[in-house]
This record gives C-alpha cells, structure tokens and sequence, in this order.
DNA sequence: TGTACATCAGTGAACGCGCGTTCACTGATGTAC
DNA sequence: TGTACATCAGTGAACGCGCGTTCACTGATGTAC
C-alpha cells in the first residue's frame, strides 16, 4: 500500500508548518488550532512538527509574536511613508493601517487581542517586545505631537509616574507619561470599532464601517491635537 | 463499592446546569466549557443533561441568551435609578453600570462580545432579541438626547435610509438613524476601553483603569452632548 | 388504606472521534577516508 | 572513484485523555382504583 511519496521539496518546513498554521486559523478560528490539523494539511505525520517546535504553545506563542511583528511592521510602514514633519498624516496612516491589517486578517487580530486560546499559557516575556512594538507607531507620532507643543491635553487625567517607568521598561525608550496615556485612549478607541466590525457586531446591511472609522479619526484629532 | 448517593435535592437541574456552567466558564473561560464538566461539578452523569438541553450549543445558546439579558438588565436599571429628564445623569449611570458588569462578569462578557466559541453555531434569531437588548438604555437614552434636541451631529457621516429599517426590525422601536449611529460609536469606544482592561492589555501597574474609563465618558459627552 | 401501574429523571456502558505527546525506527543524505 | 559510516528529518504505532452523544435500563415518585 505504497502511499504516492511526493516528497514536494518543502524549502523551509518551519516556515510551511506556521503558513498552514495560519491558514487553519484564517478558516476555523484560531481556538479550533490542532497540530494533527497543521500536519495533515502539509502530508505529513504530526510527531515531525516536534522537530521544529518543542510543543504547541511553542508553536502558538511564534505564531503570536509573528503577527504582532507583521501588524508593527504595517503600522510603521504607514507612518514613514510621510515626511516626519506631516504629523497628521502620519497619524491617519497608521489609523488606516491598523484597520486595514485587523480587516484582512481577522483571525490574527483575535489572536492576538481577543479570548485566550483554552489550555494555552502565554509566556509573557517571549512576546512583550513584539506587543510593545505593535503599538510604537501610534505611540511615537503621539510623542512626537506632544514634543512639537501640539499635544491638547487639558483634563487628562493625571498618570502615576509608574507609567513613565513601564513604559521605558517595555524598550520603547523615552516617552512623557501623557503621551502614553493619550496613545492608550486612542488605542481604546480604534480598537473597539475594529473588533466590533471584526465580529460582526455592526449590523450587517447599511452600516457603513469605512464611514464610521473615518469619522472616529476624525474625531480623535480634533480632541487631541492642536491645528 | 457504593458510592455515598448525597442525593442534594437540587431544586431545578436546569437552573444548577447554567449556574455550574458559568462557574467553569469564569475559571476555565468560555471556550473550554464541556458538557461532561458541568456533570462532573454537580456530580450527575453527562447524560442528564439531555433531559434539559437538547445539545451543548442549545445551552451556550441560553447561556449567552442569559448573559446578555443581564447586561442588559444592569444597564436599564441603572437608567431609570435616575428621572426621565436627567438625561446626563442616565447616561453616565448606564456607562459606569457597563463597565461594572463586565469586571465582575469578564468571561461573559467575552462569551457574547469576544471570539466566537469553536464548533459553536450561533443561533442568531434566538440571540438577537436579547442581544439588542442588551445595548438598548444607551440608545435609548441618545434617542432622548436627540430628541430634547441636545444631541450635537455636525460632520456626523450621514446614515443610509436602511439604517432606520434595520433597526425597528430588531425591535427596538423607532429610533432616528442617527441615534443609533451615535449609539455605535459610543458603543465602540467603551467597548474598546472595557475589552482591553479585561483582556489585561493596559499594563499591569500604574494604569488607572477607573480614571480613563472617567476621562472617556467625560470626552463623549462633550462631543456629543449639548450643555 | 392498600395495591397495580405509568411516568420519566437520571444512570452506566458504550460509540467513535480528535487531540498532544512519546518512542523506537528507517532511510535518504553527506562526509571521511 | 568507491566504500563505510554518522547524522537526523520524518515515520508509524501507541499512550492516555476528554469530548458529545446514543441507548437500554432502573428505580423512585405519584396517581388510579
């Protein structure tokens, strides 16, 4: 019962194991994730993924920090793709950007910002560097307005100095506890639309998500930055 | 090898099948909940729960049924601790009774507005009575705003005619699109806010959830809200 | 008050399934001489 | 150029597990007479 060898000259079958990966993820969902799955849509046998990743939540914990890598990357593409002096349009590329990467792969941004998978134990310190970064872009234009006195503030609620320790602890270097804050209310706001309109929680006919989003943008700016 | 048949007069099985499942749901989260667990806590057999449940999506349905009618239980009630014409006063009730049920419900809360259960298939008729429901003080509430005419809407994105068809269809009477679109994105930012805090995902120290939960309900009502 | 019977909630065994992980192995590949 | 050998990626069988669901059953309860 010679089973038809393709033996199809996998390149990289790490990098093959995490594509299948995602691709299962894109379908099912990333909770449904089985490495039985992975391999059987690779042809192989499950046990030679353990000779890429010691076990699942290896996999899963590489497969996190990718997309949080693969979401920074977008975000900070967007922001240099404009002249550091064009700080508004810097802040509505990223604004685009993010939106944009969370609508075409939804199940990545659940991956990273929704329910835990169940049995899966993150290990915080491995990702913390990726998850911090996939915020930086929003984070550093933020400074940089504060930086360029153009930063409105009043009223903010005032932040403990821990923040400012945090947050340098996280490798982003120098940032006023402000902008910190300000950034994790934009934050707030960009990702609650996202995730809503990720799940379907915008009614499905007439609501215009492009619509809404622009006006959020919008809306953030005015509160937020001087003319 | 008798087993001591305790025999503890539960009183309604249907009752102690939910409340045994939202006590798993909040240790082991939504997505591992297992029929053959909740017999296990109440020390029947799986089988039993047939008796009550024709299958397990027939009990994540009255779960999440459950769940949003007690988020939207908590909202109302928290609208109509005030009187009809404290409008602002209703508005900020109905904002802090959100958050407050989704801290101390933050499972739930991530069952009926998180990543979708895998193998569960929402029976959306079944849910969506009690799902609009669940946001209906805060539009409500908007809708009075609107019609008091203090609800400020300039640069709003106008809102398709469907809009309005839409939403009397979920049974919500009638409410001018543009309520509802305010609705959506109050909806979105509070959400956005609730979602990270209960995901972990504003740092650990240092970081006043309470004060910028504050600061954002005090930003939306300056947007929106005429004085 | 006493007996026969119907009801039906819960039991226990069993099904087929997919899972993560282990382990001894095999067989192609490439190197050393 | 030809042979012996080490390497090691991938295999196949097996483990123990928990799952949803089915099915024939049992045994307590309550009713009819």
């Amino acid at each position: 019962m010679a089973r038809p060898v393709k033996k199809e000259q996998i390149p990289h079958l790490q990098e093959a194991i995490k594509e299948s990966a995602w691709r299962l993820i894109a379908e099912f969902g990333a909770p449904a994730l089985s490495l039985r799955a992975i391999a059987r849509a690779l042809s192989i046998t499950a046990p030679a993924i353990y000779n890429y990743f010691p076990d699942r939540d290896a996999l899963v914990t590489a497969l996190t920090i990718d997309a949080f890598t693969s979401f920074g990357d977008v975000q900070l593409q967007a922001r240099d793709s404009f002249l550091p002096e064009q700080l508004l349009e810097r802040f509505r590329a990223i604004g685009f950007a993010y939106r944009d990467w969370a609508l075409r792969y939804p199940q990545r941004y659940q991956l990273i910002f929704g329910t835990p998978i169940p049995g899966y134990e993150q290990q915080q310190q491995e990702i913390i560097p990726s998850a911090t970064r996939s915020i930086s872009a929003l984070v550093s234009v933020i400074e940089d307005f504060r930086l360029a006195g153009k930063l409105k503030s009043e009223n903010f609620p005032l932040l403990p100095p821990e923040y400012k320790t945090q947050f340098s602890a996280m490798n982003t270097s120098t940032c006023h506890a402000l902008s910190y804050g300000v950034a994790l209310i934009v934050w707030s706001r960009v990702h609650g639309l996202v995730s809503l309109e990720i799940g379907g929680r915008l009614p499905p006919f007439g609501v215009d998500g492009d619509g809404l989003y622009h006006y959020e943008l919008q809306s953030i700016a005015q509160q937020f930055i001087q003319e």
